[in-house]
DNA sequence: AGCTTCGCCTGCTTGC
DNA sequence: TGCAAGCAGGCGAAGC
């Protein structure tokens, strides 16, 4: 479940290390791990990678002298890079791609729904739906896009159209932090925008400083793990008092997702 | 068009 | 103790 402070972790920590290293050859295993429209892996051969960033929970990495190659890791994704002649443990490995030098770059899936998009133009944002970034939207663009759903505002968080980067342990955390309701209409929500935009990007900023969360698969990319679940108000703390109120955590299911609150603190 | 549900996939947890 | 069912969820497709 790497979320936005997750993905940001890992690019974070690939960047050094490939930042204009050139890509000798790309393999996968199963065609399943194509997105629709992407162009083979072997397209990258003999393109030079000169920037690795973040789009939404992508992981973005831009190539020279055109192209770019999408990484969405899913559910338990995972990316490694080392040297390319060993012997890397194999369940799950999918992708193996050898860049000039001797490394290599190892894409792990154990639940295989990670996606590769690889492409020659820029504007995959469009291609993949991917909406705007919670740190670069503003308030009111936000209130717009909340203004007229009647959905619930947990469900349109987890819309990566409508805003992008936001999954389901953040979505909790930020709903709890903004005092409202998962179940609330996107209606009644945009007259709080800017009060939960911000509580959205201070969850995330805080997440990101303590390497993310780890509940079971993620790895920051030295293979330490993320610090934040310890930290979490609400997700997977059903049962357990609220901090706030001493009350218990109530969970249920919202657009087919466990979804955890606190009933006095969140209207 | 907006909203909901389903299916993909594996491994851990729960219950008998 | 062992096995089967249940649960977890990002995201696209399908259905209403």
């Amino acid at each position: 479940m790497p979320e936005l402070p997750e993905v940001e972790n890992i690019v974070r920590g690939l960047r050094e290390p490939l930042v204009g290293r050139r890509i000798e050859d790309a393999r996968i295993r199963c065609r399943s791990l194509y997105r629709r429209g992407s162009l083979r892996v072997g397209w990258l051969a003999g393109r030079v990678i000169v920037c690795v960033e973040r789009v939404g929970k992508n992981a973005v990495i831009r190539l020279s002298p055109e192209g770019v190659w999408v990484i969405n890791l899913g559910m338990t994704g995972r990316l490694e890079i080392g040297p390319a002649g060993g012997r890397p443990p194999r369940a799950h490995l999918h992708s193996r791609t050898r860049l000039e030098g001797g490394d290599e770059i190892r894409y792990y899936d154990t639940r295989r729904f990670g996606h590769f998009y690889v492409a020659k133009t820029c504007d995959f944002a469009r291609e993949l739906n991917v909406g705007p970034d919670p740190y670069l939207i503003s308030p009111e663009t936000f209130r717009r896009i909340l203004e007229r759903r009647r959905a619930p505002i947990k469900t349109l968080l987890l819309d990566q159209r409508l805003i992008s980067g936001i999954g389901n342990i953040y979505s909790d955390e930020s709903l709890f932090f903004a005092g409202i309701d998962p179940r609330t209409p996107g209606s009644i929500v945009a007259r709080r925008t800017r009060r939960l935009l911000s509580r959205i990007r201070t969850v995330l900023d805080r997440a990101t400083a303590h390497g993310g969360s780890t509940l079971r698969d993620y790895r920051r990319p030295d293979g330490s793990l993320g610090r934040f679940q310890e930290f979490h108000a609400v997700y997977g703390r059903r049962g357990l008092p609220c901090t706030r109120c001493g009350r218990s955590i109530q969970k249920i299911t919202l657009a087919g997702r466990g979804t955890h609150f606190c009933p006095t603190c969140q209207r």
